[in-house]
DNA sequence: TCTGGGGTCCTAGGACCC
DNA sequence: TCTGGGGTCCTAGGACCC
């Protein structure tokens, strides 16, 4: 048996934690730059769709009382390894699959123990040490797991929360209940051409024939209609390094000049070197991409990427800058008004396999400075040693208007308890 | 004024080789 | 009229996830 256990609204949950007034209070978390709406609480959804963009729901935040917060990752990411590690200590093979769910496996479990007690003490053992509220499905596959979850979480009162599909009629039971578009796996694409057949719900996909799921969904869709027949195909994964790592972000406003965006990508190179130093690895290629801002319809539109193979593999700050500025001198284009820009770093290798090539290599003096840059960043704050071609003086700053203290990671803004 | 960011996997089709 | 056959590798693009 699978179980997946998912935390009920994790961001707005977060902010909650240290507020207790907000307690049954409408929240939302607004995406970087205080974009759109990345996070609601229950009570909030009513009002605010997904996605919504912030500075069009303004009236409505207001009208509603509902309180709005910047999002705060050194929060989120905190909470979310607590979580974790209480549910670390309830499984022998966990699979963190996302920063607010985790999947667990209980091979065995059920002949010795009733998963639905297991579950709730579970659950109550989270929200106890965390005062995150989570809900709990069990089942034999995980896209059922998810399926599980997903009643748990609509009906807390009846289900307390934890959910079990342990016999078919339960699966099918549930199964006709489920929406197709809400199945793991089917996403916006599938489930239009699904409608188009008159398939509804996750019933109606396991009825569907092999040959049609194969030609349409391909390999990835039989193995998810397998999985809710009750057969299981997605086994538990473990972390593996990263493939790939992006940094982009949109602008504060839209830039026209070449030297912004280029001071703007240098600095997302650098983040990108930094990240592959913390998995210890080497790129072997780099894209460059950027764009204006494709909401404005009355403004001209561009957007270009550009792909560049590495003469050989660096995870240094001043050879990725040197590569992703050369990239971007060839897609910059003057007379556009650039709103987005990132630097994605692709196909690695181990640092400490070294491959000398013919003609170029990766200057070796570079290791010891960035170990050297690394220390400092890391002990005085990030950000403080940079490259001259980054914007030294001015620091850019997302707008975050709304932004929670750093309760739990940041010894001058923890949480005071007043005696 | 203003609209997120970071990932994975699969497939079709082209390039290239013998 | 008619123009090998088969393999591998790579890449762009499309689908999905949170």
């Amino acid at each position: 048996m699978f179980a997946l256990v998912d935390c009920n609204n994790f961001y707005a949950s977060c902010e909650r934690l240290f507020q207790p007034k907000l307690r049954k209070q409408p929240i939302v978390v607004l995406s970087n730059n205080d974009g759109c709406v990345i996070a609601r609480s229950n009570e909030a959804k009513p009002f605010v769709p997904m996605g919504a963009a912030a500075f069009e729901y303004k009236s409505v935040f207001e009208k509603n009382n509902i309180h709005v917060f910047s999002s705060n990752y050194a929060l989120y990411g905190d909470m979310s390894s607590r979580v974790m590690q209480i549910l670390t200590e309830h499984s022998p093979e966990i699979e963190i699959y996302s920063i607010d769910e985790a999947f667990l496996k209980f091979d065995g479990f059920e002949h010795h123990f009733d998963l639905n007690e297991y579950g709730k003490k579970m659950r109550h053992t989270v929200t106890k040490g965390t005062g995150i509220p989570v809900s709990i499905g069990f089942a034999p596959t995980k896209a059922l797991a998810k399926v599980a979850n997903k009643i748990a979480k609509k009906f807390p009162d009846r289900t307390e929360s934890v959910y079990v599909i342990e016999t078919d009629e339960k699966r099918i039971k549930a199964l006709k209940w489920t929406k197709v578009e809400d199945v793991w796996g089917i996403g916006r694409q599938h489930a239009k051409r699904l409608s188009q057949i008159r398939i509804k719900t996750a019933y109606d996909f396991t009825l569907l024939s092999e040959e049609w799921v194969r030609k349409h969904m391909s390999i990835v869709g039989v193995r998810l209609q397998k999985e809710l027949q009750g057969f299981s195909c997605l086994e538990m994964e473990q972390p593996e390094s990263k493939k790939n790592i992006a940094t982009t972000r949109s602008f504060d406003k839209n830039y026209t000049d070449f030297e912004t965006v280029k001071e703007r990508v240098t600095t997302f190179a650098v983040t990108c070197a930094e990240k592959l130093r913390k998995q210890k690895s080497c790129c072997n290629a780099l894209m460059v991409f950027i764009h204006t801002n494709g909401f404005r319809k009355d403004l001209p539109q561009y957007s270009r990427n550009y792909v560049l193979k590495l003469p050989f593999p660096t995870n240094s700050n001043i050879e990725l800058t040197k590569f992703a500025n050369f990239a971007l001198q060839k897609i910059f284009k003057e007379g556009y008004a650039y709103k987005k820009a990132g630097v994605i770093v692709m196909d690695f290798t181990p640092e400490n396999v070294t491959q000398t090539t013919l003609y170029e290599s990766t200057n070796p003096k570079h290791k010891q400075l960035m170990e050297m840059v690394d220390k400092i960043n890391d002990s005085i704050g990030r950000k403080k040693v940079k490259l001259a071609s980054q914007d030294v003086d001015r620091t850019w700053k997302m707008n975050q208007e709304k932004l929670s203290p750093r309760y739990t990671t940041r010894l001058d803004e923890i949480f005071q308890v007043k005696a």
